[in-house]
DNA sequence: CGAGCCCTTGAAACTCGTCAATGATCGTGG
DNA sequence: CCACGATCATTGACGAGTTTCAAGGGCTCG
């Protein structure tokens, strides 16, 4: 079986929790994972969609492309986090999606899907789990209208660490990130020259350094508070007071 | 019965064929809506959430604020739009709600939404109605990071304007808008002062006027080629090949 | 060992924000 | 009915943050 499939049932289970079943059900439809190149297109705005992709290992991202060229990404997906699939409902997506770096990616069909679906647990999880992921845009529209480069930066890491912590793969303050600069100004809505100088300030300022694909955090109290960070809207917040999970 | 729930049911049946029984639920959760004056605050950001509101009438914004007061506006909801159903599968809400303009507003119990869940065809709208505003979300992010100040507002009333045209708000390419240009300001992180040289310069272009709450849209082709407004994510999107549908 | 990508740095230019002052408009109460 | 205050639009001058252009250097991979 997929080594990486716990990474998605345990994003999966912050949100509600999942018998063995559930689990077993989840690690099967992993286990068609295929390996994506980095640069693979997995879809174009404009595309039918008929798939559900879960990264189990790597980093992808959805963007949008402006006809001159400039790019804003729109989101990242880590290991063990997925795409929205509502989107089955419609027709065309909206965004296209890439593969950052060389990837393991389940690609479900919609009958997988339904599968899924029949478990109330795993559809309440998966609910919630991209409600959290509207927060996450809602929150970069913040970022990228009302923040300073310094703040968008250190808010970006914070988030960014914060998510991968959930899924371990965080090693003390320290995480993998394979962002070239300019990825992050595309992320950030700054040039790469200037994601460049806040990294170094960043750096100068003994808050963080990110090198050799490598985010080291040296203070996250004071990255935090730059940063204006609240990570609330990240939490699984699964916690409804008396009830056990059969809303809708 | 309210004279305003025709726009809501307008804006569900673009996204799929709804029964006139169907519609006379919508109907009937309209009965008991209220009005709300301008500033009222809905909800704030962390409130538990356990309501729905549909907009009959009026305007209405989601935004978020920051701890020295920077806000940066999420949404819109004009006549005819809702909040997003699937919110009460948390217990807290990320983002806050408040009135614009006095608003007439019917606002939904968790018991009434679960009596339109029950109807499939419903559900389908919403859900994908839903996915819409995620679109338009994303889109924004678009706006916000990679578009000029020019491009910015130009888009922004386009967008509005094919929203407004959707639910029968408009006159001929003309429309009402009340917002100020400081709460422009706030939905496109732009200055209200640069907001304003915008828009003269969007007059004496002659693609656009906006005085006195009123939009009119001289040169619509000038306007969305200056934008490069494509709307196709906001397109109902309900043609699932193989199916005929009834959305009017 | 070269090619290509990425990071780094400097200088100049530009977009947009801030500050400040003047008008216009509107609702309210005297 | 008019005066008043409040909110909003408008305009100018100035400054700050960020972009663009350009060039050099480091790293990796074939």
């Amino acid at each position: 079986m997929s080594p990486y499939a716990s990474r998605w049932i345990r994003r999966l289970a912050k949100f509600a929790p999942l018998t063995l079943e559930e689990q077993r059900l989840l690690t099967e439809l992993t286990m068609a994972a295929r390996s994506f190149p980095a640069n693979d297109g997995l879809m174009k705005a404009g595309d039918p969609c008929d798939r559900v992709f879960v990264i189990l290992d790597g980093l992808v991202c959805r963007f949008k492309l402006l006809p001159d060229g400039r790019r804003q990404i729109l989101s990242y997906l880590f290991g063990g986090d997925m795409g929205d699939p509502r989107q089955l409902l419609l027709n065309y997506t909206d965004s296209s999606m890439c593969v950052l770096r060389p990837s393991e990616i389940s690609v479900l069909t919609p009958a997988s899907m339904q599968r899924l679906e029949r478990h109330p647990n795993i559809a309440l999880a998966i609910s919630r789990y991209s409600l959290m992921q509207q927060a996450i845009t809602n929150e970069w529209l913040v970022n990228v209208g009302h923040r300073t480069a310094f703040e968008r930066v250190s808010h970006l890491l914070c988030e960014i660490f914060t998510r991968l912590e959930a899924v371990g793969l965080t090693q003390d303050h320290a995480f993998e990130l394979a962002l070239t600069q300019a990825e992050l100004g595309d992320t950030l809505a700054l040039s790469a020259v200037h994601v460049n100088r806040t990294l170094m300030e960043l750096r100068r300022l003994k808050l963080v350094t990110f090198q050799n694909r490598r985010v080291i955090i040296h203070d996250y109290a004071g990255l935090q508070s730059a940063a204006g960070f609240d990570f609330q809207y990240l939490r699984a917040n699964e916690e409804t007071p008396g009830r056990t999970s059969t809303a809708m």
